[in-house]
Formats: structure tokens, C-alpha cells, sequence
DNA sequence: CGAAACAACTCTGCTTTACAGAGTATCCGA
DNA sequence: TCGGATACTCTGTAAAGCAGAGTTGTTTCG
């Protein structure tokens, strides 16, 4: 049998701001912490907080510079953080194909039970 | 400013087996709680967790039969279920819908920042 | 050079959640 | 009536989200 995709959900990834995060990201060389930090409006720890963690799961780096103007604090996605974002949108793509709500109501009313 | 999908996900849905159940009953009329546990793989206690969770939502509704076989408990999916599901499964969409990495790589790699 | 302003990180405490495992009640068939 | 199965509840543990305060370092302005 084959396993459910809901096993292929990475839990580093599927998280409200997590998924904001790298979505956000996916499209671009590098952004602001600062932009993240408003377009997602999330408070500063917690933004900061989300990041060390996709940090340290290797799907976000991070780099600074300083000098001219404020100093600012850039987030870049990876290679990882890419192949994990497109892992996830297969899953979900998987997990909700089944779902027959997309377009209509359930054609057939079937019931389920272990044993039929 | 438009407010970031991220705050259209619903807590209550966007978690890996609640996904998963909702997924599953989402075309049924209903199913078994067997059925359930065995597809989604998940502990006995963490599925009636779950279960209980979704039904204070009012996601999913539970309805017993006992006579002849063995005693069994039925869940459904709820019209308010249908309609959460869908919303998550339109936030995912406008979610991931930034992310050009569906089709193909960054087209143009872009750097984003408060002041620019 | 010193003070104010700002960016961003860290730390702390609170609350919620997931999850596994043990125990328990109910109902079936033999 | 006993054994087995189903499913619920309870408990403890670990992890996570989140907000807010405090800290550090940098830039700009007087």
C-alpha cells in the first residue's frame, strides 16, 4: 500500500509563516529581513525566530552587510530550502488531489469502512 | 497593502493529519475511524485527539452504529469542513501561486528590500 | 565626540500542540 | 460469560508558536 502523502509533509517546512517565508523568497536573489518582516507581519522575534530554525534546517542563509545606509540583514533561500518548498507543494498537490471539492460536490456518495 | 495569505490559513486545518482527514472524508459520504487510522497511519489516541479537535471546529461530525457487526464510529466531514477546506486549499493557492518554481527556475533574480 | 534612532538578535515566559502509551468502557462472537 | 476488538480518555513529555523586553551594534545628527 501505498503511504499517505501527508508523510511527505516536511514539518520544517509546512508552517504558516515557515511557508510565507520561503514563499516569499522562492522568486528572488535575496531579500530584507525588514521586508519579511512586514509583508508576513510577524513580530521581530518571531520572525527571527522562524528564520534561525529554516536556518538551521539548511533551507534559508542568511548574510549581512553593513556600511553605507542602515545596516541590513539579508535572507536568501538554498538549493534545499528550493527542492523542499517544491517537495511540499508536491505533496500538497497529492494530499489534495483527492479532494473532488475543487470543482463540484462529491459526484457519488461512497461510504468507507475497513471491511467492504 | 493586500494582507499576506499566510493569515488566511486556518490553524485549526493546516496541520499535517488534520489535512489528512479532511482530504480523506472530503469525497466520502462517510468513513470509518479504522479506515482512517490505517490510511493516515497514525496512533490510535493522536487520531481521536484530532478527531476531537476538528469536531469542536465543527469540521467533522462523528455518528456511532453498534448492532449487527462490530461497533463502529463514523465520521463525516461537515458543510463548514467543505467550506474550510476549500479556503485552505485557495490560501495554498494564492500562497504558492508567488512561487515560479512550479514551472520553472527564477526568471529574473530580483532582490527585494524596504527602501528600493 | 556624544546622543538619539534604528536594525536585528537573544532571552524569557506563556500557551498551545502533537504524540505515544497506558488504562478503561463497550460491544461483539464463540 | 469469557476473550477479543474497538475506540475513547487520560497523562506525561517534548516541541513549537508567539509576544514582549532587553541587548548589542551601527548609523546619523547635533
Amino acid at each position: 500500500m501505498t503511504p499517505h502523502p501527508i508523510h511527505d509533509i516536511n514539518d520544517d517546512v509546512h508552517q504558516r509563516v515557515r511557508l510565507g517565508i520561503l514563499a516569499s523568497l522562492s522568486g528572488l536573489a535575496k531579500a530584507d529581513v525588514r521586508h519579511l518582516k512586514t509583508t508576513l507581519d510577524v513580530t521581530d522575534g518571531n520572525l527571527g525566530r522562524h528564520l534561525q530554525a529554516l536556518e538551521e534546517a539548511g533551507l534559508v542563509a542568511q548574510s549581512k552587510t553593513t556600511g553605507n545606509g542602515r545596516p541590513r540583514t539579508w535572507v536568501k533561500i538554498t538549493a534545499k530550502g528550493q527542492r523542499a518548498l517544491r517537495d511540499e507543494i508536491r505533496a500538497l498537490q497529492r494530499l489534495l488531489g483527492e479532494v473532488g471539492a475543487l470543482s463540484g460536490q462529491p459526484e457519488t456518495a461512497r461510504e468507507l469502512s475497513l471491511d467492504t
